[in-house]
DNA sequence: GCCGTTTTCGGCCCGACTGTTTTCAGTCG
């Protein structure tokens, strides 16, 4: 069962959508997903809180702090309930459609009764549309559009996705004449797990031939609009791309103000018209005079308001502005302070390379020490044994990775269902670290998982947990333990959570590993690679974790060996 | 409906593009 937060989360946007679409306050409507945004990502369990503690979430006042105890009381909120009765779920559903908002859908909904994408489809064939004002053939033909496309479900990609068609399309357009800076912004550059579509922001003088050399890159399938600053394409990769063209001199604002999170510049601008300040893309002005101040560097921008650079990984209005403003800023961990991988994989089980071929890539990344984690014989498709085991052990011992690099023998441990791993403690003592996972069994119920998880942190030999929660981003959710009471164990017995750098799973997620730091839990940034090219996802999970504000000293990985070792004796005598 | 380094009332981020309009509303990010 998903978190109470969770929940209510879902149900304050359901009804800051009722109140766009009923034509209601917008104010009120974006409180509401203001209070969604917070409530969701609060650390706190909202079940836990009384009314006081609720009303120091940001954004929750009186009203909706009632509401939430209303919820939390009774499984619903009379407010909604009355605007869902006259607004047909479908109608919501309409909006979901690319170029159709709320205004409209509730114009179709009251002049011709449509609630659903089916009818509105047969409405327009019907033309029964071409009677309401507002509505001509060019807006006819965008909802026919918009409706293929909501139907073949593009949806969001795994960041690798659309991080190799950004280096893509960012290389591209490097390469065109009057083309002064180019990059990308948005969710990809704020590393988000999964993106909906990619911005790329040129600084040019004209924005004539880097548009047309955008228009007519090979992947590009159509045009949806083009104009002097601004032009979006769809690609045939299933991802949406922006084009956005500003002078040199505006690059900081527009960079800025490009890679968002919407929430993050909204907070800004609002301290901006506080000090009598105004900001767009176009730089940070004089809200009299319409002069501009600065522009030209993202830190230009940032001094200005008072505020230190931002890395973009924490730009979601989570505490960062104000984090910046009193000093608290946590410094980020970075790929480059990684001294080595704990969690990767050879053909001895299900890996694909072999064993020289992983260290031999690993000493290329510069790794002072690299683990191999192996699975054990639990997962019996893997076939491993106790001999081939020490058969690989030997192998490890006896290789010599150049550049100094020293290599680990590990496990990746098996969590059964009662929490047992694979192994009893004499055979498990003589690794030097092991990692144990959740692979089967998903669906066991809350107070088993925790139980499961719990024990596993219990257990004097296991150092990680891996891919904690086991979700597949996009295809399976992740476990239902109570979290914070494995994070809770995690931190009592010094056995750190991964961070699983794969793009399909990012476990644990941004919002997890900002909960799991409360607790004092350390982590560890594992490829888990099961081929050579695997060893270049950590970037992916370097920015996860950024995004959940660790540091460097947060992260095992990036410690000293002399240091991780001692960590990995967790208290063993 | 929330909130306060002008405020307990009156604000609430800003701009580009499209389509249907004769000056602007809707949508998007």
């Amino acid at each position: 069962m998903a978190r109470a937060n969770d929940e209510i989360a879902a149900l304050f946007r359901e009804y800051a959508d009722l109140i766009s679409i009923t034509g209601g306050d917008a104010f009120r409507a974006r409180v509401y997903e203001k209070a969604a945004r917070a409530i969701g990502g609060h650390h706190t369990d909202v079940s836990t809180l009384d009314a006081k503690g609720l009303k120091e979430i940001p954004g929750v006042g009186r009203s909706i702090a009632e509401k939430v105890e209303e919820y939390l009381a009774s499984g619903g909120v009379a407010a909604v309930e009355e605007l869902r009765a006259r607004i047909p779920a479908g109608v919501r559903r309409l909006t979901a459609i690319p170029s159709l908002g709320p205004r409209k859908a509730l114009m179709l909904y009251e002049e011709l009764g449509i609630s659903s994408v089916d009818e509105l489809a047969d409405a327009i064939h019907e033309e029964r549309l071409r009677d309401l004002k507002g509505f001509g053939p060019r807006t006819e033909e965008n909802l026919l559009h918009g409706i293929d496309l909501l139907r073949s479900a593009g949806g969001r990609v795994h960041i690798d996705v659309a991080a190799e068609l950004a280096e893509e399309v960012v290389a591209a357009l490097s390469e065109v004449g009057g083309v002064q800076r180019c990059a990308y912004a948005g969710s990809l550059r704020r590393g988000r797990e999964t993106i909906g579509d990619i911005d790329v922001l040129v600084a040019a003088r004209t924005s004539g031939p880097v548009t047309k050399a955008f228009t007519e890159l090979p992947y590009v399938t159509e045009v949806i609009g083009s104009g002097e600053k601004k032009t979006s394409v769809r690609t045939d990769r299933g991802l949406s791309v922006d084009l956005r063209v500003v002078p040199k001199d505006s690059w900081g604002a527009a960079m800025l103000y490009f890679t968002g999170s919407k929430a993050h510049n909204i907070k800004i601008r609002e301290r901006a018209v506080h000090q009598k300040l105004k900001l767009s893309e176009y730089g940070l002005f004089d809200a009299e005079s319409g002069k501009k101040i600065v522009s030209r560097t993202e830190e230009d921008v940032y001094a200005r308001l008072g505020l230190p650079w931002i890395a973009p990984t924490l730009r979601e209005d989570r505490g960062e502005i104000e984090a910046g403003l009193d000093g608290g800023l946590p410094e980020p961990v970075t790929e480059a302070d990684l001294r080595g991988d704990l969690h990767t994989h050879t053909d001895l089980t299900d890996g694909l390379a072999a064993l020289e071929d992983m260290v031999a890539a690993a000493t290329e990344r510069g790794y002072a020490y690299y683990a191999i984690t192996d699975h054990a014989p639990d997962l019996y498709m893997q076939r491993m044994t106790d001999e081939r085991m020490l058969a690989q052990r030997e192998q490890v011992r006896a290789l010599k990775p150049s550049r100094g690099m020293r290599l680990l023998h590990g496990v990746e441990l098996n969590i059964g269902p009662d929490g047992g791993v694979d192994w009893p403690d004499d055979f498990l003592a003589d690794f030097d670290l092991c990692v144990a996972s959740v692979h089967s069994h998903f669906t066991q119920d809350r107070e088993t998982l925790t139980r499961r998880l719990v024990r596993a942190c219990e257990n004097p030999y296991v150092n990680i947990i891996g891919h904690p929660t086991t979700r597949l981003i996009g295809k399976r959710p992740g476990i239902d333990a109570d979290l914070d009471e494995v994070f809770a164990a995690c931190a009592r017995t010094g056995t750190a959570l991964e961070i699983n750098a794969h793009p399909d799973r990012l476990d644990l997620g941004d919002e997890h590993i900002l909960r799991a730091r409360r607790h004092g839990v350390r982590f560890a940034i594992d490829s888990d690679a099961h081929a050579v090219p695997h060893l270049a996802h950590m970037r992916y999970g370097v920015a996860t974790a950024q995004r959940g504000w660790l540091t460097k000293d947060d992260v095992i990985n990036t410690w000293t060996l002399t240091r991780l070792k001692r960590f990995l004796r967790k208290g063993r005598a």
